[in-house]
RNA sequence: GCCCGGGUAGCUCAGUUGGUAGAGCAUGCGAUUGAAAAUCGCAGUGUCGGCGGUUCGACUCCGUCCCCGGGCA
């Protein structure tokens, strides 16, 4: 079962509620919920939930490693067959919609690139323009180039790493097959729908939430690691602003703001993926969803 | 009461010598193949505080009133 919405839709209570239900194992499907730090300002379950239900790939990561789509397919995939070796329905829940994609549709087999190359990419790139980046990638992979905005640096500089280190442009390797881990038939799939002024209210209220039980000392925590500033822990919503509070920079109420606002924009591009990449899939409020849910899987998983 | 500075997009503001307005942020829409809570593209909106006047034409000049901030009494 594949249970996708928004930041702060109440994924995370149906997964558990369907869990309880149905013999379940709840699988995260969220790029930031995978790291050990941050467990408040990344809304990961609490130790009552963990309690409620078994819980997979959550804080599993170090925050100073890392992280991509691909581990986590194969995190996922891992965890998946034990679930099912074990008789448990697997339920994966979270806002990360490339996660679920690339689980489904397959994701390109491109080896892992060697950390040398990507720095000396990143540090050739520099001193360049979006323009000359742009038209050094169109010498050596004119398909990506074409398809990359000009200041798009972050996939421009993705794909220069991928032919730097294979001799193979990105494109060829993303234009091999891909098989699907999980086809549709084999799952259940619900997307989220909440409506977009709600969705506001909710994150601020959460946020504020998460300023009340301790978010601030685990920002305070995160960086007194003094992390490389390129790792990934570090971008969650609110931690940059949360960090320049700590720091003096900033007040602590426009850091709240930057937090919440940084936060509704995602769930505007949540709901764009699901909208135009999720198509076949159930759509249902919180409210309305657990009923069809319970039904799908009643008959073969009901455990008492 | 007097003096000074302001009143322009939802917010903060820019508007050269008069020719009916723009940036950033916010918002909406979209893209999305190993940083995806990332990265990027597109779009809209204004009785330019009110009312008069000068002018072919006023956000711009003049008069007056209202509101906000500061100062002096």
């Amino acid at each position: 079962m594949l249970i996708a919405g928004p930041t702060a839709s109440g994924k995370s209570a149906l997964a558990l509620a369907l869990a309880e239900r149905r013999n379940g194992v709840v699988l995260n499907a969220d790029s930031m919920q995978v790291y050990a730090d941050l467990r408040i300002l990344t809304a990961r379950p609490s130790d009552a939930d963990l309690l409620r239900a078994p819980h997979r790939l959550y804080g599993h990561v170090d925050a100073d490693s890392d992280y991509s789509v691909g581990r986590w397919v194969e995190d996922a995939k891992v965890a998946l067959e034990t679930a099912w070796g074990a008789g448990q329905l697997p339920i994966l829940v979270g806002g990360t919609g490339l996660y679920f994609r690339s689980l489904m549709q397959g994701l390109a087999v491109i080896p892992p690139i060697p950390e040398a190359v990507r720095t000396e990419i990143r540090e050739q790139a520099e001193t360049e323009e979006n323009a000359e980046l742009h038209a050094r990638l169109a010498r050596v992979d004119p398909e990506a180039a074409t398809r990359l905005n000009l200041n798009d640096r972050q996939r421009i500089l993705r794909a220069l790493e991928v032919f730097a280190a294979t001799g193979r442009p990105l494109s060829i390797w993303q234009g091999d097959a891909q098989p699907p881990f999980l086809t549709g038939e084999q799952t259940i799939r619900m997307v989220l729908e909440v409506d977009r002024h709600d969705l506001r209210t909710h994150i601020d209220n959460r946020f504020h939430t998460m300023m009340g039980t301790g978010a601030l000392d685990e920002v305070r925590a995160l960086a007194s690691r003094h992390l490389r500033k390129d790792r990934t822990i570090l971008k969650a919503h609110g931690a940059p602003a949360l960090t320049r509070y700590l720091n003096g920079e900033i007040e602590l109420s426009d850091a709240i703001e930057e937090g919440q606002n940084d936060t509704k924009r995602y769930a505007k591009r949540q709901v764009t993926f699901f909208r135009n990449q999720m198509t076949n899939w159930m759509r249902h409020t919180p409210q309305t969803a657990l009923e069809p849910l319970l039904a799908a899987t009643g008959s073969e998983n009901a455990s008492g």
